[in-house]
DNA sequence: TGTCAACTTGACACGGTGTCAAGTTGATTC
DNA sequence: GAATCAACTTGACACCGTGTCAAGTTGACA
């Protein structure tokens, strides 16, 4: 990859872990790289595209879609809901920078919201492959349809339930684990 | 009331359920109130104050807090976790708009910050005495703390699952009303 | 007639994004 | 050694919404 171009993502990336994502500012991602504002628009076209091309070097970087990927493995559903319930909830904190900047832009920048839901629309497929998992294995709670099964579990995933218990409820990262686990089983499971 | 002032809280009321909220500006505001854009200012001192007045506006005009009072007089746990839930679920479509609003000015208003978690707070102490109630029927599930069962419910409730769900997922909200109560009894009650 | 409050019109500063234009610099090529 | 080219720099500027300031207008009431 282009070495400025690494350099750009690289400070992104370090500057929306450490600031309030919402409040960093493309000159100060410029200034962390070590290059000119402008030189940021030479490599993207806008504040959405570098963001989403952050989301995509941390992937990269933490191999997030090989840690998905493994949860497919999973003999059993339950075992896969599981499987896919950890690997996203260790995934949550490494983008959890890049996921507020977005959420921050959602409601001013079209591009943002459209990048941020396609994100969402992957994580969905994966619990939608998991709850057909559990259907194929009978294990879905009687009554309950696939649909909202998946809209259930998609929906306890979500980065601002992370936020909340984890920033403000002051959970730790191990248990919100425990807790996303043991709800999507509550919630999906007969038991 | 001013009748200026209820006409601008009227205005920033319907425009924020009508349009995208977090782009409604205070010029719309002012028009659709029939007055200037600066006559805003002569009564509430930025956006960030109109809005929490706006909400207030939403909650006497409905009478909300009488309604999620009313979850107070259940006699057991059981039925004031219930009572709260539907309170809360019937309150959420009302003041969706002034929500998304706040939500939008989050990331760069610290006002709009606190204003918003002010009220997030109130409905934490209701989810933290309905636990209570459910704890001194012992019905509370084995091993789960008060505070960590206030921490859920207080989360499942969050006004972002409620658009994810509703908006984005295309529930209704009966069935969003159903879900928050069944769930909210699997997460915290035993069996 | 005079006063006062509520409101209007119009101008402007601020901050962050994105654009445009005119350099500079260093490597490559003839 | 001169020309070229891409990557980058500096500096200016337009846009947008918020919030401020100043100078009118209007209508009620004394």
């Amino acid at each position: 990859m282009n070495p400025t171009r690494r350099k750009i993502l690289a400070a992104a990336w370090a500057l929306l872990e450490a600031e309030e994502p919402g409040k960093v500012r493309l000159g100060d991602i410029a200034k962390q790289a070590g290059i000119s504002r402008q030189a940021l628009y030479l490599h993207f076209a806008n504040r959405a595209e570098l963001l989403v091309e952050t989301a995509r070097f941390i992937d990269t970087e933490k191999n997030i879609d090989g840690r998905l990927e493994a949860s497919r493995k999973a003999s059993s559903g339950r075992e896969r809901l599981r499987a896919y319930c950890t690997a996203w909830a260790g995934y949550l904190p490494e983008i959890q920078g890049v996921g507020r900047a977005f959420m921050a832009m959602q409601h001013s920048d079209e591009d943002a919201r459209i990048a941020w839901a396609d994100r969402m629309a992957a994580l969905r497929h994966g619990c939608a492959a998991a709850v057909d998992a559990l259907a194929a294995d009978g294990d879905l709670r009687n009554g309950l349809s696939r649909k909202d099964a998946t809209d259930m579990i998609w929906t306890l995933m979500s980065l601002p339930n992370w936020l909340q218990l984890t920033q403000q409820c002051g959970w730790t990262q191990a248990g919100y684990e425990d807790w996303l686990v043991e709800s999507a089983e509550r919630l999906l499971l007969e038991r």
